[in-house]
RNA sequence: CGGGGUGUAGCGCAGCCCGGUUAGCGCGCCUGCUUUGGGAGCAGGAAGUCGCAGGUUCGAAUCCUGCCACCCCGACCA
């Protein structure tokens, strides 16, 4: 395996490709599109999901786990799902060696599934809000896939509630959606525009979508989570009922969100450089790692010694070490490798720093070095994997905010999208003139954002407009 | 599904045009010794149905036909 990745510059593509792999976040599994998550890019997924899980929870919402396979009869009862859905389902048709009467599909996303379980749980108003999610894997035949990005088959949690009221389902799906900004912007240091979706853009069987939207390295839009007002559409759908203090006889309003692996794409776009990943401390696997440089064994002794005192404070802190002791590979190598996983800091100690009470430490992000004495280690390392964290959103932002442009005509429009980044622009424009846009210039508009203050003109129509629509590129 | 590309050792490739004995190179892997502060050195070693199936030929990695797989770029999508 050769040693360092394509330089971003080069060609982008390749270079997210390159990282995933070297730094062995995920292969490529026998099956077309599939993806192999190796422990390094698992890990990494579970710290993300891990923080997802626990707001989550938090916030009301239990688990629970529905099964992957869905009766083709219920795929088929919401119409805009089904007409969303079916050409990108797998679909079983045999089991057991012979044919099956109905076909099954396998989940692509579990609404009608959970739907049809809702109806058998939910009679009473006292039964609401129902507040259910899962973590599970789901199938979507993709005709082109990328690792993490879109997979044939890809982990995700699928948040699925049951209200009462129109009200109760639209502020959950609010609230759901703020908590995917704050995972992403508080956890992950990504930065993303949150708003709602164009009628074009929106969720299949959905009233409303609402959506986190990121700029990648490259400039281009990555949907990183969405979150859905299905108002009554699941509901009547699958008919789920329920009688309301006043006994009377209404449907079920629903919500549904979730975020996929696709959010390991994310970091990986928004922080890697051309020696590789760049991993924001909260959700790095290793926040740190201990690479031990010796002459002889008897130095060895002495270091690992002076190490494993140093580890001790870490692990009482929960600070997430790992120590490099290999003696097959050079500390250069070390370096490098470990600059390909990302690891946000490296520690350095040696002979030379033994006697002098000191260690190295290396910022992943700067690659400032600096000599730190041990007594004052512990609380230099907590402080430097806070403003690394912080650091490393203030960038994304600015690289954000500085390939985020305000057009006021067409033509701009075309130039600011052909060089790359994000128009911020007023808009009166209608689903025809949204498609037409994106014929011409494969910009869709990611999202209208939820703050809006300003009064202006259409960039497109020239009518007057209160609307400021965010336009890109995508993923 | 359209366009392009690639299938030869675990990985990356050369060889193919112009058929010829034992199919090479780099990295990695194994053993030993020496090394270790930015991708170590030397010596020895293991490892290949040349994507698959037919065909042409005395002889095919190489020529012909068909198929398959994967990657990249588009249309579709988390």
């Amino acid at each position: 395996m050769s040693i360092s990745v394509t330089k971003r510059s080069e060609d982008y593509a390749r270079w997210y490709t390159d990282v995933v792999q070297k730094a062995e976040l995920a292969d490529y599994g026998p099956v077309k599109g599939t993806m192999v998550i190796r422990p390094y890019g698992y890990a990494l997924w579970e710290n993300i999901r891990n923080i997802a899980d626990r707001m989550f929870k938090e916030t009301g919402h239990v688990n629970a786990y529905f099964p992957m396979f869905i009766p083709e009869s219920y795929m088929k009862k919401e119409a805009e799902h089904v007409a969303g859905f079916a050409p990108e389902c797998a679909v079983v048709t045999h089991g057991g060696g012979k044919k099956l009467d109905e076909p099954l599909y396998i989940r692509p996303t579990s609404e009608t599934i959970i739907w049809s379980m809702y109806k058998k749980w939910i009679k009473s108003y006292r039964d609401l809000p129902l507040l259910i999610n899962q973590w599970v894997n789901v199938v979507r035949w993709e005709m082109r896939t990328r690792l993490f990005l879109r997979t044939t088959e890809f982990l995700w949690q699928e948040g699925h509630t049951a209200h009462a009221t129109y009200n109760e389902a639209e502020e959950e799906a609010l609230k759901m959606i703020e908590i995917y900004r704050q995972l992403a912007e508080d956890y992950m240091a990504m930065p993303v525009f949150v708003g709602i979706k164009t009628d074009a853009e929106k969720f299949a069987g959905a009233v409303y979508t609402y959506t986190i939207e990121a700029m990648m390295g490259d400039m281009k839009a990555l949907q990183s989570g969405t979150s859905h007002n299905l108002g009554q559409n699941f509901a009547k759908a699958f008919d789920v009922t329920y009688l309301t203090k006043e006994n009377k006889l209404e449907y079920v309003y629903a919500t549904s969100w979730g975020v996929s692996t696709r959010l390991v794409g994310g970091v990986i776009m928004t922080h890697g450089d051309d020696k590789g990943l760049i991993l924001p401390p909260k959700i790095a696997p290793h926040q740190l790692v201990i690479i031990p440089i010796w002459r002889n064994d008897e130095q060895k002794a002495r270091l690992m010694e002076e190490v494993s005192k140093i580890t001790l404070q870490f692990k009482k802190e929960d600070i997430r070490y790992i120590v490099d002791d290999n003696e097959q590979n050079s500390p250069g190598w070390k370096f490098n490798q470990w600059e390909m996983k990302g690891v946000p800091l490296r520690l350095e100690i040696g002979p030379k720093d033994l006697d002098k009470k000191q260690v190295v430490l290396v910022r992943r992000d700067t690659g400032t070095k600096q000599f730190i004495p041990i007594e004052k280690l512990f609380s230099v390392v907590t402080n430097l994997l806070q403003e690394i964290q912080n650091s490393l959103f203030q960038q994304a932002l600015e690289f954000r905010n500085q390939h985020t442009h305000e057009v006021e005509n067409y033509d701009d429009f075309k130039k600011i999208i052909s060089n790359g980044g994000f128009v911020k622009a007023f808009w009166a424009g209608d689903g025809k003139i949204e498609a037409k846009i994106q014929e011409e210039t494969k910009a869709t508009i990611r999202c209208i954002p939820f703050k809006q203050d300003q009064d202006g003109v259409c960039f497109y129509t020239g009518k007057p407009s209160k609307t400021v629509a965010i336009f890109a590129k995508s993923y």
